[in-house]
Parts: structure tokens; sequence; C-alpha cells
DNA sequence: ACGACTTCGCGTCATGCTGACTCGAAGTCC
DNA sequence: GGACTTCGAGTCAGCATGACGCGAAGTCGT
């Protein structure tokens, strides 16, 4: 006999990564800062952690794909359309909240600099610096410091820093994002090579003028070279078309399932 | 006010992977088979996909964390303690199961070899080789393709295979456990040099003798290793302590939720 | 007993990727 | 016009990996 709290209840909730807006009003001559992700927060309106600051989410509808419903609370908590969103994990330890059972499928979403800017961003929206995060409601503290690792090392084989930049860019500001997400210095002879050797990118033949240098050529992400191949080749990333399943079986053992 | 069936139903699943126990009762002079990866199925006794083969697995009581009722449904579907366990993805699409909304929470585990001896196998268990899978219910095939997919790219950067294996062995033995696992032929000596590089295996001093040739020397994994140092190596494993998230805020929405 | 046969275990060599570094090119700013 | 900046291409050394050779150490057959 179901009870109406037999079960536990389904959340989904996002991380969500940007770059710090290019260090505009800095003091020093611009240089030495490598930059920095940041991450938007909401403020808690009810008890369980009131007050506190946690990762946008929300319940999961009946009827509502998982991805969706990531994509959704997003919009309708940041006002940010990720260009980039992919589960993380499940996370759904007994005694993480208090109260009742609550089991949160955490995705990540990276959203590029332009859209920052058209984010919500009031008294309840705040988006932190990645080395500056205020102490969180519930176990969000580790989701995050898990989508970080996440992040950094999905960065090393897959070509996902073109989520964090917009249209056509240069490959000092490529570079400069994986300084961003790895936290060191890459030496940009080298980095240049590497990535052009793995042929992700595309050659618009413009420039861009403006800057108080030699004017450095812009570039384009392949398309074709993104969604590497639908099926196979993308390894921790979400499963292809997969996507539903339906384990009620206990064969051997009797359950109290009703049947 | 939730109704008893307002939310989608939570159920754990998992994919298990062993060794085929090698080739006995071959035919041919005991090479050239480079092993193959075994896979245990349950059959359904119910309806939604009654008597199709699926996924060990079960619903999700309301006290246990997600990791404690894989490992629990596994063992009483059957009968096997896997050695290595970790969550693989959840699913969770609308229509994967015809009635009610499953969202099943998938793990993946590896058991060695003699542990397949003592599992449960009659007409409800069954192990099936990998490339001789029958039609799943659901979508149990796609996700089983997925873990496939995972087991081979995690195998390369993770030390892992020792789990399908006992607690000593050979070199050649845990070179065909990875040859099973790539599908390909690898070089024993230079097999041999890599894992030997990586430091993960302690020579135990005896060697393994009846063999119709010079005796291998048997092998034991560094436990120092195999957990190699909780918090952050392992990315793309299981979070460390992380586990529990509840984020049922949506701050600048109002929404139906009870307060 | 002894040679054939097997795999073990250690070695070398070539190749390719990566980090460190150099240097001319091409703009802007003073 | 010269100083200064970054761009973009090049070289060189070190390290990991694949291909391959060969003596070592057992068992099996005659």
């Amino acid at each position: 006999m179901p009870q109406h709290d037999a079960h536990a209840r389904l959340a989904v909730s996002t991380v969500i990564f940007a770059l710090a807006p290019d260090q505009a009003d800095a003091d020093l001559p611009g240089r030495e800062r490598p930059a920095s992700l940041r991450v938007p927060l909401v403020r808690r309106l009810r008890e369980p952690g009131l007050g506190r600051w946690a990762l946008p989410g929300g319940w999961l509808p009946v009827h509502e794909a998982l991805d969706d419903a990531a994509a959704r609370t997003l919009r309708e908590t940041t006002g940010l359309v990720p260009r980039y969103l992919e589960q993380l994990y499940t996370f759904g330890d007994p005694d993480r909240s208090p109260g009742e059972r609550v089991v949160s499928v955490v995705y990540w979403a990276l959203v590029h600099s332009a859209e920052v800017e058209r984010a919500v961003s009031d008294e309840n929206v705040c988006w932190f610096d990645e080395d500056a995060l205020p102490e969180l409601a519930f176990d969000h503290d580790a989701i995050l410091d898990y989508a970080l690792r996440r992040l950094r090392t999905k960065l090393e084989y897959s070509r996902i820093a073109h989520a964090l930049l917009g249209e056509v860019f240069t490959m000092a500001e490529l570079r400069r994002v994986h300084e961003a997400v790895l936290r060191r210095r890459l030496d940009p002879a080298n980095f240049r090579r590497t990535i052009e050797a793995s042929g992700t990118l595309i050659d618009t033949g413009e420039r861009l003028a403006g800057t108080r240098h030699r004017p450095p050529a812009l570039y384009r992400f392949d398309p074709a070279h993104s969604p590497v191949a639908s099926p196979s080749p993308t390894p921790a990333g979400p499963p292809p078309a997969a996507s539903a399943t339906a384990s009620e079986t206990r064969p051997g053992t009797h359950s109290k399932d009703t049947p």
C-alpha cells in the first residue's frame, strides 16, 4: 500500500559555469590575472536551509524529461539558457535533507559570457567567484567541487571550452578559457599547436582589429567536430539516444511491491 | 496536495560485468580466444515487459542510500557481491516505461570470476555473453551499451581491472582482462612495462606452477593504490564524501510546491 | 635423458606528443 | 619613427608508447 510519502522525492539541480567578465575595471595593467570561473547561486526562500545559497533547481514534474527539467529550472530561476548541459551525478543520501527524503539528479552547464549579461541578478540570485563561494545549503559544496573536477578533467579530452565563448574568438581567448578552468598558465605557442592539430577549429579568415598589438585571427568551432559523431566517441558524456530505464524487477525475491 | 502518484517512482538498477569463465571446454588449443565479458540478466515476472530479460534492480526504499540499494538488489536477485560499484547514469525519460513514470538510477559493477561460480543461475537469472545479448526490456539495451563504453574508457585511465580478478594473478591474466574489455590484442612486453611503471602492482614473490611453460610471477594489487586517495584523483568516479542534495528551490519563480 | 615447444621477462629502437624556448611579423601608442 | 605588445611559426629535448628481438625457465614427447 503506497503511502503518499512512501517514496523519495525527485529534484533536479544544475551547476552552472561561466567566465568571469573579462578583468574589466582591473587596476593592474590587464595582465597576470588568469581569469576565473563564476557560478550563479540562488537564495533559499524556504526551510530547510532558509536564507542560505544553493544550486538552482526544482522538483521534477511527472511528465518532464530530466534534461528538460534541468534546462527549465535553470531558465526560470536564473534566466540562463545553457550552451552545454550534461548530467553530472545523482545524489541521494537518506540524510542529506532534514525532513523528507530527496534524491537530486544534478546537471552541469556552461554558458557563454554574453549570456551572463542578460542573466537575472538580484538579491536572491548572485554570481560567485569560484574561489569566493559562500557556505552552501545541504551538501551543495561537495556537489560544486565534484562538478569542478568533472569540468577540469573533461576539458582535457573533450572540446567543450567553446561553450564558454561566443561564436568567434581568438586563439588567446580560447587559451584563457583553458587557463581559467585548469587554473594554470599555458604556453601560447604549444597551445596553438595542440589545438590546431586537433582540427576542431575553423579559421574565419577575419582578424580582430582594435587591439593595441598585432591583430589576431578569429576562429570558429567546427560544428561537425563538436557533437563528435553522436553515438560512440563521447565517453563520459550523456548517452546518445539512450534515456530511460525501469528495472522494477525482483525475480528471485518476492518484494513488497504491489503486483 | 500531493497525490500518491504525483511524482515519478525511483528505481535502482545495475549493469554487472564479469569475465567469461576461462575458455574451458574449448575445442581449440586454448589460444586465440581473447576471452569475453559476461552480463547477468533477470527475467521480468511482471508487466510491463513480462518474460523479457532486464537488468537486475528494484525500487528505492525511502531510507536506503542509493549505493546500498544497488548492492542489495544485486545480491537479492543474482546473489552477487560486487567488488566495484559505481553510479553510471540516471535515466528518466517520461515515456520509457508504459504506465507510470519511473526514473532509474543505474549503477555498474564488476565481480571477479570466482564470484560467478557462487552466483544464482536458474531459469530466471542467466549470464549472457557480451556479444550474444537477447533483446532487453525497456531501453536496457542502450544502458548496457553505455555501461560498456564507460568500462572501456575508464579502464584506460583507472586501474579497475583487478575487480574482475582474484586476489593474486599473473601478468598474462591481467593482460587478458584488458584485452577482453578493450577487444584488442595487447603486446605482452609493452603491457608489462606500462603496468609496472604505474606502480599499482605488488610482486608476491611466488610463482604459479602447473603451467606447461615457464612459471609466471604472481602479483597482487597495491591496496594503497586502488582507492587512489579518495578526495581528488578519481575524476569520473563517484564523488568522495559528497552524497546528497536538495534543490527544491525556486526563488524568483513561485511554484506549486507546498510551502 | 634430451630436444622441441611454450610463455615469461627484459632489452633495444623508432615514433609521436608535449613542454621550454627563440624569433621574426604586424599591428598600436607615444 | 621607435618602443612595445602579442601573434604565429619554428627548433630542440624529454618522455611515453608501439614494434620487435632474445635469452630464461618451465613442460611434454620420444
